[in-house]
DNA sequence: GGAAAATGGTTGTATGGTCGAACCATGTCG
DNA sequence: CGACATGGTTCGACCATACAACCATTTTCC
């Protein structure tokens, strides 16, 4: 159905809509590395991470994250140390500035997203939020 | 409310399982750069579109435009003319076997959506259709 | 009419990002 | 203990974007 094609471009459109194209500014305007405000959501949420489990949740080969870790480190952002019970292994933890820096993210995140809410029709707005939970299950799975 | 930070959070692991990572790949498996199907999405829906106005459209600096189009040319997919109300300006056009790309990617990204959808609940799926293309245009306007 | 400003493109430079292969160390299995 | 798997690092190839400088054409406005 030509229904679901306009729906293709749509998406197509809401991506770039979003920002995603900019690798060097978050799609909320901050001016962090995408990938990076990627690493620091997940590292912010759980504490500390084996770098393999960041290279799981991120969808990176690991060269990826070994360098994207690295640069978190030169910014001051995390450290890394010995996996406790796993020699070949490292975890990486955020320090203090790091959590800052997830915590101001966030906070920009929060209120982008406000923002385009504010654009849907108030009626719409539970619908939208479900509907994108939804999906977001569907697409993790595929 | 920390329910909407999950949300955000569900967003942003939906970006990335989405695959938009990859900058030389097509979310949905081409091998094709993502910005170059972007491109020949906008041209294969209108025909022959001023750079210009694929700038806007892409969301792109027009120097990142102009060397877009040129990796069209380069594949043979796309042609530069002069403007014809306009000294300045360009027309880029599809050849054939642009088109024929660009029938090859939007048929890769109705099967990646059909896949996707497959796994939202049957009784969900309008909804989600609905929820997206109204996300998409709050998007747009922001 | 003509100078000044705006618009459309191109090219060069600096960044940021991803993958895959080669390589090393540690763990695990038989 | 040897063979194979797993976790990381480094290097090379490629793709993407922005910004600035520069040129040509069109508009604007005095």
């Amino acid at each position: 159905m030509s229904e679901e094609r306009d729906l293709q471009e749509a998406v197509a459109r809401f991506v770039r809509a979003f920002g995603l194209h900019q690798p060097d500014r978050t799609p909320c305007g901050q001016p962090v590395p995408v990938s990076e405000a990627h690493a620091l959501g997940e590292l912010a949420r759980d504490g500390a991470l084996r770098q393999s489990e960041l290279t799981q949740r991120l969808r990176l080969e690991k060269s990826s994250t070994s360098r994207l870790v690295t640069q978190l480190i030169n910014r001051g952002w995390a450290e890394r140390t010995p996996a406790p019970d796993d020699g070949r292994g490292v975890l990486v933890r955020l320090t203090p500035q790091g959590a800052e820096a997830a915590e101001r993210l966030a906070e920009a995140r929060g209120r982008r997203f406000a923002a385009v809410m504010n654009r849907v029709p108030e009626g719409e707005r539970a619908d939208v939020l479900r509907a994108l939970t939804i999906l977001t299950e569907a697409m993790d799975e595929t």
